[in-house]
DNA sequence: CGGTTTCTTGATTGGGATCAATAGGAGTGG
DNA sequence: CCACTCCTATTGATCCCAATCAAGAAACCG
């Protein structure tokens, strides 16, 4: 019997600034990004709460609340998106069935922890060029893993929101790009993009720290 | 059958020191920690090493292998200590038999999202006072989920790999122990602690920031 | 013991936060 | 289409926390 035979997908469509899911909610279905783009937002103790990961289309959103069964995190589409939802519950049974589903589903979780950690270890030890750097980078690989340009694109978030993810003031990263736009690494304007020189990012990203 | 009866469970003996895993190794067992205080060290792409967790008795080691296959951080014990390794393909051989296992293993590994998750997050808006407090708290309560003493415990890592944690320097370590002390939140004499006042720690890591 | 690692404390520096002011776009309604 | 407002981005000036450099002291160990 087929996956697509057992599980119910349904598509729903979410306009910029609207909520897939907030903290706190009972968790209930992953979230297959099928257009647009998205960013989670998690609430510290202390009240602010910060940008945790973008995700884009193809990616998977929702794993986070499989532990807790609840939402550890707000996800906001940040322009008009479309989402597939796929019941977890099925999934689940439909793993225990499919010896290879559910190996699938123990890597790509286990990816997912390694991902995050990946990324966040990094950020403790970068200064703000670094992380930008990174963040440019990371960026136009994954617009380049869609098929879409790896040297060209649109940010879809505010500074506020990169600053937010990265660690940085909204001052830090404006700073930061025209920094890097006079030494001729990228051409910015407002949300629009280009990467000129990609190994010298990566060169600024790579450099040593002690 | 028996879940002991499927799987062999081997324990070995480390000294401190000893390596348990290195990153690049093949992935085959999950490891629970029957005694004794270990770190992860993960290589950033620069070349400079982190400490990416400390773990002590009755957790569990190993699960960001299960993606990659590979072990992605180094495991060292940072005193005599005591493992019991847990083959994975066994394992997860058995999830496929016992929903309840499944069940728990993918919670337990979202579980460790969140947690990594949580930790490194919070560290990106915290400064060094509102770091150590909470990674004094968190030891705190983790030794008294096990059975130790909530209030008094000996550090088993330098300094050095505090910093590393927390993203500080080994001055800023030592400094920061030293003004807790002054403020009587703590009493510290290298590596043995003692919490004094747990709330003013609260009160310290909850400071609001902006 | 001497040698080594670990910890503490002081002096100075620097990167990013903060405060502040202006400019640029986007959306709305007349 | 323009005027108005709001949100976002840029840039400058100043300040502060933690890094860095440096020197000793304390503990550990063969």
């Amino acid at each position: 019997m087929d996956v697509a035979d057992r599980l119910v997908f349904s598509r729903s469509r979410l306009r910029r600034g609207d909520c897939l899911y907030r903290a706190g909610e009972r968790f209930s279905s992953l979230y297959a990004v099928r257009n647009g783009f998205f960013k989670s937002t998690a609430m510290l103790d202390n009240g602010r709460d910060q940008v945790t990961r973008f995700s884009m289309t193809g990616e998977v959103l929702g794993l986070d609340g499989i532990g807790p069964e609840r939402h550890s995190c707000n996800t906001i589409a940040v322009e008009d998106s479309e989402v597939c939802a796929i019941p977890f519950a099925g999934l689940q049974a439909l793993a225990q069935e499919i010896p290879s589903l559910q190996r699938h589903f123990f890597k790509m979780m286990s990816r997912e922890i390694e991902r995050e950690h990946g990324v966040m270890l990094q950020l403790g030890s970068m200064n703000a060029e670094e992380r930008l750097a990174m963040f440019l980078l990371d960026l136009s690989q994954r617009f380049a893993a869609r098929g879409y340009s790896r040297s060209e694109f649109n940010l879809r978030m505010t500074r506020a929101d990169i600053g937010s993810y990265l660690g940085l003031k909204l001052e830090t990263v404006s700073r930061t790009f025209s920094k890097f736009q006079e030494q001729g690494l990228i051409v910015v304007q407002q949300k629009w993009i280009r990467i000129r020189d990609s190994a010298a990012l990566k060169r600024v990203m790579g450099r040593e720290r002690n």
